[in-house]
RNA sequence: GGGGGCAUGGCGGAAUUGGUAGACGCAGCGGACUUAAAAUCCGCAGACGGCAACGUUGUGGGGGUUCAAGUCCCCCUGCCCCCA
């Protein structure tokens, strides 16, 4: 395999097509099947929407992703490295309705060009495993495992409220209704309906979910709390309160609430119902009933969040009718108020003012009585203020109860609540079921048929794919497309043979990700989503990456998806993401004008020293934030690899901050990197001037470690010391900004001392900076190992190189370097024999110079050796 | 309001887990090469004082533990994230 390049220069463009055409036709990324257990790894990003713009944060994801695969195949695993495209959206859609392109075309098209941009990075892709959840080849797949949870109860209907655009006369997700209430789309005032909605089941998992995080030992700790809060896992009691007549007397209704708080029972003074609660109409007086209507119609318009926050006003209607007590025995009033939510726990609450704080806010405003059943440990009834106590504390004017502490309570009062038959011990989620539909054409039809007769039924697997129609009557306006669409879904009944309709709604997009991590396990099968063996072979991943934005949702859902699917005997695992590495955000500096607010173009702006308004003159301020187009602050990455080629790239990505911590793009920096690569081009270059050439094999016993020159032993020391700080680097936690600074250091002693060394050392060193550059600059490592000579039938690329091993006799040394301290203060330091032992290394610091000088002649009181690095002398 | 995280030179960031703070790079300064510039190469560089040897000081602020603290503990300030 000839080089490519005859030019004395590092000229990447030309050098970089040309490797990674040779990798492509000699097929160097593709999966080596057949892996033992123990001897494979997945490495993983998460998988792009296909936007048909490669940006920088999918740069520095994929990069980190490749890195970790190459190190792997070099450390003698059979590597997974796959890609493919998150491609149904909302994007897609628009662009049809919006231009009138067929969503399909405009996909693929995008797909093609985002493909072509990553295959510039020089990544090291099996592209034989591609995938795009929009293909029906893939969501046959998804459909089939919609059935799956369908036959095992885990995927129901049921009426929701949803956001409701009656302009575009669609159902928007929550993130689509701004703060004021408004569709982004159209500007709508949304309107909240109820809809037949399909949901997965995720509550019935989340002890689960919530409990196995504790496995997850490989995953950022922050990413374990956001799921657990999100989960909100909250144990309590389930209480009823029984309504009563205006006399007192039962009515023979009860309510049940949820609190975690049942030791405040006691406190309680006055019930609340969420408005969408089905029991408000039945207790509501005739004389409440306009204010509670006129209630109803303003909540629904409010978004949960404006209910809930404590900093907001509650507000609420008081329904006329009353409870009792069931511990104290006291009548209660009950109210309707927008702070409380009707899918969580039951959607009604005992309110207890003097010990909670929402709960306080409502009662002062509708003087509704306040009292204390709970002191602060340690403090006396009197104590109280007329504030909020929400801690635990000793129960007070609570019956038998009083004196308990809360925790005791709780039991007590559960336990007691359970045998008087008004109540029993309930945990309860923040975790609500996931709602799948949606009204979209650009979505995963849902497998389902509604008969007359038969209900609800799955369409046959063997009838699968239910295909998308073609796009060509996708207008802008009417809701759900496909319903428009009647020759597509007026169907047979699949049991009955009599006319039915097909479901109309699409799956959210999570569902098509939910599961894509397995299909790469097996990718062209076409009786299964996945073969169990060959997915119980790769999986679970051994490295997760992508963006933190996913901390919750998509990794959520991939779990749940997984545990189902175990339990549905299709694999044998608990948790898809062995090790997830959540990599920070690309920014790049900004400039705004602090009067006017607005972003000013870096190209704008004349002197970035001094930045300017170009209008106005006014001065600027900068700060570095997220690239994007509204900031004008975005790098193309296709620009930086055409200029410095896809190396310095992916060299600076790695090098400027570490993986996990947001990265600031610096052209300056990126100079540097391309620089750096020039020097290796320019050692390389001089090494094989003075006829260096590896030849075929390095040969380590080459080296006459007995009789090596200074020079020789100081390179040796260089590139062992290399090999194990890069090894470490790469194991467990990646760092590959020190990794980089290994390189760095390791070159810059091959400057000083390839030239004084002798052949084989050369070789040594030269071979082991070549392997260790190789997973971070793939072309140029693979050009310069040519260039050296050891390829010369092309079948020894340097991807296929075992990773070096350390050479311990290289590092180590014949004297040390002692730092002396006087009272912990650095004075001075001693060179001392490796081997000196700490009696004799006592005596060598007494005797030092630094000793006389600064302890004066009186002997110490205290000595302490830290072996082979300092000695502490205190007076 | 609750939970979590972070704070190190002009800048990005290192620091064997308690043992020489500032590795590596960027920007800067000085020198070599060049008619000149670029590129390249060599060198300097936390701050303060000193010609220098050297000294003092220094990891957001304050206190503590220790022979020794960027690292451990307590309080405070500022910023970021998640949940309300």
């Amino acid at each position: 395999m000839a080089a490519v390049s005859e030019s004395p220069r590092y000229q990447p463009q030309a050098l970089e097509a040309h490797w990674q055409r040779q990798w492509s036709d000699t097929g160097l990324h593709a999966t080596e099947e057949g892996a033992a257990v123990g001897e494979s790894f997945y490495a993983l990003s998460m998988f792009p929407y296909p936007s048909g713009n490669l940006h920088m944060g999918h740069v520095r994801n994929y990069v980190i992703t490749d890195v970790i695969a190459r190190v792997q195949r070099m450390r003698g695993q059979r590597v997974l490295h796959p890609m493919g495209w998150d491609a149904f959206g909302l994007p897609a859609e628009n662009a049809a309705i919006e231009r009138g392109i067929d969503p399909g075309l405009w996909t693929d098209q995008n797909i093609a060009s985002m493909r072509a941009q990553l295959q510039r990075l020089g990544l090291s892709i099996d592209w034989d495993r591609e995938i795009a959840t929009c293909h029906s080849d893939y969501y046959q797949w998804t459909q089939w495992l919609f059935l799956q949870f369908l036959e095992a109860g885990l995927a129901y209907q049921k009426d929701a409220t949803v956001n409701w655009d009656p302009i575009d006369q669609t159902v928007l997700a929550n993130e689509q209704v701004d703060s004021a209430g408004r569709s982004w789309r159209s500007g709508a005032l949304v309107e909240k309906r109820k809809l037949r909605q399909w949901f997965l089941k995720i509550t019935a998992y989340a002890d689960q979910l919530l409990d196995d995080l504790a496995k997850l030992d490989g995953w950022p700790e922050r990413v374990r709390t956001m799921q657990a809060n999100w989960i909100g896992r909250s144990t309590g009691a389930e209480l009823q309160f029984e309504v009563v007549d205006g006399d007192g007397r039962p009515s023979g209704s009860k309510i049940a609430i949820f609190t975690t708080r049942p030791d405040t029972i006691y406190g309680a003074t006055y019930l609340v119902l969420a408005p969408e609660n089905p029991l408000v109409p039945e207790l509501t007086a005739v004389s409440q009933q306009l204010p509670v209507q006129a209630f109803c119609n303003l909540v629904s318009r409010q978004s949960e969040q404006e209910r809930t926050a404590e900093d907001k006003p509650k507000r609420g209607v008081a329904l006329g009718s009353q409870v009792r007590n069931p511990a104290s025995g006291e009548l209660m009033p009950i109210w309707i108020a927008d702070y409380v939510l009707a899918d969580y726990g039951t959607g009604a609450v005992m309110g207890v003012p003097a010990h909670d704080q929402r709960d306080f806010v409502f009662a002062r405003q509708y003087e509704l009585p306040v009292r204390q059943v709970i002191i602060p440990e340690g403090s006396d009834e009197h104590a109280y203020g007329g504030g909020v106590w929400s801690e635990a504390g000793v129960l007070i004017h609570s019956g038998r109860f009083s004196g308990l502490a809360s925790g005791a309570a709780k039991t007590a009062i559960t336990t007691a609540a359970a045998q008087e038959g008004w109540g029993e011990a309930r945990t309860s989620y923040r975790l609500r079921d996931w709602l799948i539909s949606r009204q979209r054409y650009w979505g995963c039809p849902i497998p389902v048929i509604h008969c007359q007769a038969c209900g609800t039924v799955a369409v046959p697997a063997e009838q699968l794919p239910v295909k998308l129609p073609e796009a060509a009557s996708l207008v802008a306006k009417g809701g759900s497309p496909l319903a428009q669409l009647e020759s597509w879904w007026k169907v047979d009944c699949p049991r009955c043979g009599k006319p039915a309709r097909r479901e109309t709604d699409t799956m959210d997009t999570f569902m098509c990700s939910s599961w894509y991590f397995l299909r790469y396990s097996d990718p062209h099968n076409t009786n299964l989503p996945f073969n169990r063996e060959l997915v119980d072979r790769w999986l679970p991943v051994d490295q997760y990456v992508g963006g933190i934005e996913h901390a919750i949702l998509h990794l959520l859902y991939a779990r749940f998806f997984t545990k189902v699917l175990r339990d549905r005997g299709l694999l044998g695992f608990d948790e898809p993401f062995k090790r997830l590495l959540t990599q920070g955000m690309v920014q790049a500096i900004t400039y705004k004008n602090p009067h006017s607010g607005k972003y000013i173009a870096p190209a704008d702006v004349a002197d970035p020293s001094d930045p300017r308004d170009p209008v106005s003159g006014e001065g600027l301020v900068t700060f570095y934030e997220k690239m994007s187009k509204s900031k004008y602050n975005g790098v193309d990455p296709a620009q930086v690899i055409e200029r410095y080629g896809a190396d310095t790239a992916r060299m600076f990505i790695l090098f400027k901050a570490p993986p996990e911590k947001d990265l600031e793009w610096d052209d300056a920096d990126v100079e540097g990197q391309f620089r750096f690569l020039n020097r290796i081009w320019r050692l390389v270059d001089g090494a094989c001037e003075r006829g260096l050439q590896l030849e075929l094999e390095l040969e380590p016993q080459a080296i006459d470690r007995s009789n090596l020159s200074a020079p020789e032993v100081e390179l040796r020391r260089a590139v062992h010391t290399a090999i194990a700080a890069i090894s470490e680097d790469l194991s467990g936690d990646y760092q590959f900004n020190t990794a980089i600074s290994e390189l760095m250091k390791l070159s810059n002693a091959m400057v000083t001392h390839l030239e004084s060394s002798s052949k084989p050392v050369a070789r040594e060193a030269l071979a082991s900076l070549m392997i260790l550059l190789a997973p971070f600059a793939p072309h140029l490592a693979e050009e310069l190992w040519v260039q050296l000579g050891a390829n010369p039938a092309g079948t020894n690329s340097i991807h296929r190189q075992a990773w070096p091993s350390v050479d311990r006799a290289a590092l180590s040394k014949d004297t040390i370097h002692v730092v002396i301290q006087v009272k912990g203060k650095v004075r001075g330091s001693l060179q001392v024999p490796a081997d000196v032992d700490q009696a004799t290394l006592e005596m060598l610091a007494l005797q030092s110079e630094i000793a006389i000088k600064w302890l004066e002649g009186k002997p110490p009181s205290r000595v302490i050796v830290v072996p082979g690095r300092l000695v502490n002398l205190v007076p």
